[in-house]
DNA sequence: GCTGTTAGGAGTACGCCGTACGCCTACGAG
DNA sequence: CTCGTAGGCGTACGGCGTACTCCTAACAGC
């Protein structure tokens, strides 16, 4: 009976995560997404609580992206474990600007709880159980969020390696050294190589 | 030949690190910093560029409290660096409202890169070198940053759990299931749980 | 067709923020 | 003594999140 609503929620964050593909994340802001839309400042209002609410809305598009189905059972399940990390990392990167966002944020996102759930069924058929699957999901999602992290901020890549670089030789021998190795390393190896190093130590 | 300075960079850092420990990450800005050194605002950019660089100044202090030095060399080298993972997250956690800069600044600090060069010493005695090295080092640095932040924002401990706990049961089975079974595994555990899947599979 | 309910839309205002800029003061080396 | 520099303070700008108010437009039920 009432006027209907005008927007959806996802509209919403389509809108904000169009804001930050463009403009960066330190140009989200209530205001820049109300003018992406058309409309007021204030009348985001009526469709979030504030802010937080909204960077929710706009992981839940990113992560919800995903696609958690399982994959092929006839792989090993360590190989099915890659193709979930894969898929969640590619969709992460697909909006490198919205990164920070999508990792502080990802515990609440039901696409991440989707991602969860898949992966917990693979270790299930693996045979890991109890609190040995507690700690393996986790040591999954501790790798991957900080790995990600670090692809995007860290100090063996992009500006990082250079810091490392102009370190005196004398006292960082080992650093100096490993960034240089580092140089050579593709992020991808570098990602996977890490990933399978845990994988093994979950293995047995 | 000038008049002295009247402040240290470090003062400065603990000023700010005062005021995030008592008040909160949020309440930490160049005024509140300002007030706590019972100066005018504008002051502090005598000895900061920006607010960036402060923030850079409080991971340092943070950081720089971490010990260095080669664990007891008679200890296997997966214990060894158990024992830097530990110092580490300790000195994390002694200022757990600070976590958050702490663990996007890391890499710009020199406590940090001296962290990195003895672990890579113990690294390279165990006789891990080359691209295997750099692999295992951005692995470990990728855990221990995305499991420290999961235990403060995570999916599975404090208020997250009770997000997953109000799950449909029938669409998130294993989900739920492992959440019921993670209240009872205590942080540590966890957290040195996992850090020991990924040196198992590091070792070889 | 009128009315009541509710969303839409716009505007104003407050108190924060980071920080650019300018002015005066106090120190200490030459 | 003087001059260069750091210290210290205040003012100001543009942006932020968001509280609040006022009016309008669409539809359901009478």
């Amino acid at each position: 009976m009432p006027r209907p609503r005008s927007l959806t929620p996802d509209r919403l964050a389509a809108s904000a995560l169009a804001v930050i593909d463009r403009d960066g994340l330190g140009a989200l802001s209530m205001r820049t997404v109300a003018k992406e839309l058309g409309m007021s400042p204030m009348g985001l209002y009526r469709y979030v609580a504030d802010r937080e609410e909204l960077e929710g809305l706009v992981v839940d598009r990113v992560l919800g992206a995903v696609d958690t189905s399982p994959p092929a059972p006839d792989a090993p399940w360590r190989e099915r474990i890659e193709v979930m990390t894969r898929r969640l990392r590619e969709a992460i990167a697909r909006h490198p600007e919205a990164i920070t966002l999508t990792l502080t944020h990802r515990h609440r996102s039901p696409g991440g709880l989707r991602w969860s759930e898949t992966v917990l069924g693979l270790l299930a058929e693996a045979g890991i159980d109890g609190a040995r699957r507690v700690v393996a999901l986790r040591a999954l999602h501790g790798y991957i969020t900080g790995a990600i992290q670090l692809e995007h901020l860290g100090p063996l890549s992009g500006a990082g390696t250079s810091v490392i670089a102009a370190l005196p030789e004398d006292r960082f021998p080992h650093l100096t050294e490993t960034a240089r190795t580092a140089a050579e390393v593709d992020p991808d190896q570098e990602f996977f190589g890490g990933l399978r190093l845990l994988l093994r130590g979950i293995e047995d």
